[in-house]
This record gives structure tokens, C-alpha cells and sequence, in this order.
DNA sequence: GTCTATAATAGGATAGAC
DNA sequence: GTCTATCCTATTATAGAC
């Protein structure tokens, strides 16, 4: 699809779509192939360290998108309790209401996570921090704060995990309910 | 490894390690024969329909385990509090405390889940089910009963993909901790 | 019931033309 | 920058001897 030249984000955008519905070792050149419309030489043009790099670049994307989505409407002006909701609402745009999964989460449960840990923990580190923060200006105590802004982040990767298995998106949209209410 | 006369069952649970560990797609027969001696042809013998009878017999048993080690639990005759202790102590023990990865989420979350659905639909439900029923006994609501049994089940899959994010077995404890909070 | 050998296919990756 | 053609390896699966 799509032929007309396709930028390396643009590339790098299919491929994490690719990769967060296959896992990194489910995800093979020709799904990415069919997905770019790229053949397997253009894309080793763009990645040549192959499937690794092009991992990578997904990843790095991913923690830049998270920074921007989820991560920036924490830090904003707005009163507390507003910007919990705006990040609530920006997950239920990510996910898709629970339908879609989550790339983190499909590369941490892999055996090869170990080549991805470094980044996986900083985005998950930096998500938890931000919120965390948030939740202490909210009015929390430092210590429930940590914990509780641990707990939300668990739940959403619980939620996606359970609502895949279910194939029902309620628990994931109880869970983002549930985590609005973490600030009167 | 472990040459003489392995039983079925007892193939199917070695299976289960490569399984959870690698998910379905990452599973392969060489990882198989490597993790219980066996040759491939061996395998075959036992399970003719190749990977896919292998999953479909490890989730079998996983499901079984399930109802024998963490749900049966639930239905004591113990008071519900220690009926909840005793289940998350098992999970901390079939979990290895966080460090193990989970069957059911690493096959909800790829691509081949269809496959498997209903199993994985059943398992999760009857867990719920089964947890809920045991709320209800403690004291709570029927509908609070309902929620929290969902929310707990959530937040242990959501606290071994964070544990495996970030290398750590805390979170995943702490999830455990905090299920047993659920009855005074 | 387990083995060795072997097919048949899909995977990741590269060479070289355009 | 993209293509076609190709290589090598790993993968699933089967045949047939013991």
C-alpha cells in the first residue's frame, strides 16, 4: 500500500503496528513487507541492521510518542484531576478502547526482551515518574503516590492483557475509569 | 534431558515452561527437543498435530492446574481471608514472585491468540468467577464483589508485565499484597 | 516409542541492476 | 530508493529403520 515514498517515520509508524500485533519474534519481513508495500531490499535500505535496528527505531519512536501523548498532558497547566483525564483519554486513543495491544507489553513478555530492557524500563520508569508527580501535586502523599501511580500503570497493562483474552474492551475502559478516580 | 520414559504429562509440563516463556510463535521444535530430550519425531509421536496440539494440550493442563492450585483454594472451607492468602501465595509460587512469565498472557497477546480464545476466555472467567464468589462470602456487594474480582486478576497480569519491563519482582508483590488487602 | 535422515517451506539477509 | 534474484539457515513436518 502506499507507494508513493513513504518517509522513515512513515516506515517506522508501519512497522510498530506490525510489531505490537506480532511480537518482535512473531513479526517477520514479509508481514513488514506487506504492511509498507516496501520490498525486503527497501527496507534493509532504511534499517540495514535489520529487524533488530528496525525494533529499535519502533521503540524509540514509541517512548517519543509516549512522552507526547501520555506522558506531556501530565505535566501541563490545567488542574490535576484534568490532566489525569486528558492522559485517560489519550491511552484510550492508543489502545483503542482495548482492542489494540500494547508494543511494550508484547516485547516484555518475549524471551528476546533482554536486547530491549534498557528502553523498556526507561519508558515505563519515566510514564510511572510523570505520573507519580502528578499525583503528589493532587493532593497524595509522596509514598501513596509512587505506589498508587505504580498500580495505575499495572492496571492498564492488566487490563489490555485481560481484555485480549476476553476479547471484551469493559475491563480495559473500567480500568481507565478507575484511574480517573484517583483524584477527586 | 531426563532420558527415561517421560509421560505425556509429564512432557506436556515441560512443554508449558517453553511455552510461557517463548509464547506460541516463538516456541520451536528444536526448543522442545532441547527441554525434554526428546527428538523431534518423539514429539510428533506424542502430539501429531504438531505445535498446535502441543498448545492446545499445555493450556488443557494449565487450566486444570489452574482450578486445582489457585481457584480450588478459593472454595475452602476456611475462612474467606485465608482462603485469599492461600491463593496468592500460590500465585507467588507459580509466578516464581514475578520473575516467571505467564501462558495465558503470552498467548492472549499475540497474533495467533483465535486459536486459543476460548481457552483462554474460560480460564480467565472461572478464575473471576470463582474470586468474586469468595468477595461476595467476605462481605462485599455483589457488584463490588464483581469489580474486584476483575480488578485483581488485572492487576497480577498487569504486575508481570511490569516485573519483566523493568526487571524487578516488587511490583509484583506488592500486587499480591494488595489483593490480600481486599478482606479485612 | 525413539531414533536418523530428509523433505518442503519460511525466515533473515545480501548482491547487483535500474 | 526500490526492485528481482539469490543465499543460507532454521523451521515444521514426515518416512522409515530399530
Amino acid at each position: 500500500m502506499a507507494k508513493a515514498a513513504l518517509t522513515r517515520d512513515e516506515v517506522t509508524a508501519i512497522l510498530a503496528d506490525v510489531f505490537r500485533r506480532a511480537g518482535f519474534e512473531g513479526a517477520s519481513m514479509s508481514d513488514f513487507s506487506a504492511a509498507t508495500g516496501l520490498g525486503k531490499s527497501s527496507l534493509y535500505h532504511h534499517f540495514p541492521g535489520g529487524k533488530e535496528e528496525m525494533a529499535q527505531a519502533v521503540l524509540e519512536r514509541a517512548a517519543a510518542g509516549l512522552a507526547r501523548d501520555v506522558v506531556a498532558p501530565l505535566k501541563g497547566a490545567a488542574p490535576p484531576r484534568a490532566r489525569l483525564l486528558a492522559m485517560t483519554r489519550s491511552l484510550d486513543t492508543l489502545y483503542e478502547g482495548g482492542r489494540a495491544p500494547c508494543l511494550l507489553a508484547a516485547f516484555a513478555v518475549e524471551r528476546t526482551r533482554g536486547q530491549f530492557q534498557p528502553r523498556l524500563k526507561a519508558i515505563v520508569k519515566n510514564w510511572m515518574a510523570a505520573l507519580g508527580d502528578l499525583l503528589k501535586e493532587g493532593g497524595l502523599s509522596a509514598a501513596d503516590a509512587k505506589a498508587k501511580a505504580e498500580d495505575a500503570v499495572i492496571r492498564i497493562q492488566g487490563a489490555l492483557v485481560v481484555s485480549a483474552a476476553l476479547e471484551k474492551t469493559a475491563p480495559f475502559r473500567r480500568a481507565l475509569k478507575a484511574i480517573d478516580g484517583l483524584l477527586p
